[in-house]
RNA sequence: GGGAGUGUGCCCGAGUGGACAAAGGGAGCAGACUGUAAAUCUGCCGGCGAUUGCCUUCGGUGGUUCGAAUCCACCCGCUCCCA
């Protein structure tokens, strides 16, 4: 293989560290490629998967689409598919111990997992390797256990921001949850990983790796983090828990319209992680003197929707937001609504299309204005009404039904 | 092992016998204003039924009482202090 150029190099570093926060150590990597380049080996891309949640979203795809670069440079990603881990409980980034969740659905969430991570990998045998910490986990012994936690103080341990805050506030911590950065570092050490890519949360984790890689005798794997995607609400970080996220398979109508709803303030951060704009196109649509805010969330709406559902389907989203938000007209495809019967009161109605979650819901909907049948307000919530068969249910901003006459 | 606290609705957090479905804040929803942005204002915010009614809820189980989130007993969880 022919030596790459500095100029090759250069390039390679500045797509794979696109948005991210720290390379420990930005020297390391660069050392790597060129050793790679030279002796045709693979880098081994290490990305940990938590098999707690079974979607990803947008903000998981952030470090995919990293992995993907790598992959695209021919070095070869490792997923590691955390299923021994998830029975402990992952206490980055939150305040409350996890709880622990049973293998089958370990197993489910997994499965589902790596199926939509390899709508973003690349999936050729000798471009990705998945594997499952139980593996080696399993078979430590207690003694291993023991001779692997020895490798780190408890002050260490208590620097890590998410243990000392929960420590201040009286939040109990499980003294299990200490093990989750060893088996982690130790997951490093058994597939030789060359690179590891995280999420900021996961910087003491990755660390760890790297501590316990060079105590193996082993080379320590380059760490490489990346800030975590700002949830929908523009406050916390993007989670399913949160419900504030934007999931791979959500249609292109909603994910169009949920990258709509984002703040202003976090088109920048999206445009940079969620993208692959260019870092020119993003600093004019950033500036508002340039791009009027509005078209500039269009456009990133558009370049998210287009990743995961193609250009054609993203225009088509971003005509049908127009339509229906800035036009006022109806969606062209909706949810049918069937009614019961000849008339049917509008509270059940409402409740039937699962446009609420009771009665009182729905009963408070119509008393707020918040309902209309083919454009006409209804207000009382004991009104029966008889709409013809296509007539539109709209309830509050989005939500709208069709009619369906038995 | 001993002692002191603490456990409330999605979250935080008041409430220590009746006026409590339970203050206040956050989140969420709806309306107004907009760019389905932010900010702001207004209303809603356990369920069923609808003119004051009923049911479920204040860690759990029993008990005292006409009546308990509030008192008692036991149990469970969590925190701190001492050992």
């Amino acid at each position: 293989m022919p030596e790459i150029t500095d100029t090759e190099l250069d390039g390679q570093i500045a797509r794979l560290t696109r948005g991210c926060e720290a390379v420990y150590t930005e020297a390391d990597l660069r050392a790597r490629l060129v050793e790679a380049a030279k002796t045709g080996r693979q880098l081994r891309i290490k990305l940990g998967l938590d098999p707690t949640s079974p979607d990803i979203h947008i903000g998981h795809v952030v470090q995919l689409r990293q992995v993907r670069k790598f992959q695209d440079l021919g070095h070869r990603a490792v997923l590691i598919i955390g299923d021994y881990t998830a029975r402990i409980g992952d206490p980055s980034g939150t305040n409350k111990t996890r709880p622990m969740l049973t293998g089958d659905a370990i197993e489910a969430n997994a499965a589902t997992y790596v199926e939509q991570a390899g709508t973003v990998l690349d999936t050729a045998p000798e471009k990705l390797e998945i594997r499952r910490n139980s593996e080696w986990l399993a078979d430590l012994s207690f003694a291993d256990v023991i001779r692997l936690t020895s490798q780190m103080t408890v002050a260490r341990m208590m620097e890590r921001d998410t243990f000392e805050t929960r420590y201040k506030a009286n939040v109990p911590i499980g003294v299990h949850e200490f093990l989750y950065p060893f088996v982690q570092g130790y997951d490093s050490v058994c597939i030789d990983a060359d690179v590891e890519l995280g999420g900021t949360d996961q910087t003491f984790n990755n660390l760890v790796g790297r501590q316990l890689m060079e105590n193996a005798g082993k080379r320590p794997q380059v760490v490489m983090v990346f800030p975590l995607l700002v949830g929908l609400d523009g406050e916390q970080k993007m989670s399913k828990s949160k419900d504030n996220y934007v999931a791979v398979t959500d249609a292109p109508a909603d994910m169009f319209g949920k990258v709509m709803s984002i703040p202003d303030t976090l088109m920048e951060n999206y445009a940079l992680l969620a993208t692959e704009l260019p870092p020119e196109r993003i600093a004019e649509l950033a500036d508002p003197e340039r791009t009027h805010p509005r078209e500039a969330k269009a456009t990133l709406a558009r370049e998210i929707v287009a990743i995961y559902h193609g250009a054609d389907a993203a225009d088509a989203a971003a005509a049908e937001f127009d339509r229906v938000f800035a036009q006022k007209d109806v969606p062209t495809d909706m949810p049918e609504v069937p009614l019961a019967g000849e008339a049917m009161g509008i509270v059940e109605l409402i409740t039937a299309a699962g446009f609420a979650d009771s009665n009182s819901a729905a009963r408070r909907l119509v008393s707020q204005n918040a309902v209309s049948l083919d454009g006409e307000k209804i207000t009382d919530p004991h009104a029966h009404v008889a709409p013809p068969d296509g007539a539109v249910l709209r309830v509050g901003k989005r939500r709208f039904g069709r009619i369906r006459r038995a």
